[in-house]
DNA sequence: CATTAAGTTGCAATGAGATTGCGTTTTTAT
DNA sequence: ATAAAAACGCAATCTCATTGCAACTTAATG
């Protein structure tokens, strides 16, 4: 599979090993990754290599972090035409039930209305609920 | 003053010593404080007690709690009619510049129609940018 | 191809924040 | 006055994030 190779070249990052095998086991997550998570899919790797790799390609918009209230932050692929920068971010969804958090790229974050003088940058909308597997 | 031992006690919670002073220092804050903040506003006080006073706080309905993003919680007092509980939560705005997190309790979080399946319990919708002080 | 520079990785160590255990003190109930 | 319950203070622990540095790998250069 070169498409792996490509996807990260086309990012501007260098395709090591390690950053194939992380790329392609995000690809088969369902839901968003935290650290420990990635680290468990592995047999043997370094936490600390698989972290810098998470923020490696959060750099260089592959993936980009959520922070669902659970204290570990969780990592996600971006969508094709996701602009994890500022603007269009998509809300999230952390299940209290099975403990994950899913992106919703359909769904927009509407824009509030800030009080005079507030000049909005960036908008993190997390929904805390049950998700579809487990309702 | 009575009224700060009034408040607690209509929160169910002991007037203590301790807790009309961080119920007191809460009040004179204009924007949401960590555990750091609260213990700094004292010249000798315990960071467990405070984290303990706090919780008791949040768990009686008096604050609630805010995460934005720094890793450290940010606590602010409920306002009147503030219903912390999973409805009814307004929107928080953290300053990039001044690194301040308030509360807007008059812009409630508008709802989002999620995909089949999925069942809202709670939202939090956090903007970053600018502040009116900072502007 | 040989050499050097640049980037990546593994392992140990550190830092920040949150949380717990427990003995002591204070408050409340009998 | 005495016993029970709650709150407090101090030390210790835990989780997750982050850094330092030497070894290793890859890319660049002559
Ligand atoms: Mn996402
Ligand atoms: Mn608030
Ligand atoms: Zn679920
Ligand atoms: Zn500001």
């Amino acid at each position: 599979m070169k498409k792996l190779e490509n996807k990260l070249e086309q990012n501007k990052v260098r395709p090591t090993a390690m950053r194939l095998l992380v790329l392609k086991a995000l690809q088969n997550q369902k839901a968003a990754v935290s650290l420990q998570d990635l680290e468990m899919t592995f047999e043997k790797a370094d936490r600390v290599t698989l972290y810098r790799t998470l923020k490696t390609f959060q750099d260089k918009g592959l993936v980009h972090s959520i922070e669902d209230g659970t204290g570990a932050t969780k990592y996600a692929l971006c969508q094709d035409g996701c602009e994890c920068a500022p603007e269009d971010m998509h809300v999230h969804f952390f299940c209290n039930s099975c403990n994950d958090t899913f992106c919703l790229p359909k769904l927009k974050i509407p824009s509030v209305s800030l009080p005079q003088g507030f000049i909005p940058v960036e908008t993190n909308l997390l929904v805390k609920g049950i998700c579809a597997n487990c309702s």
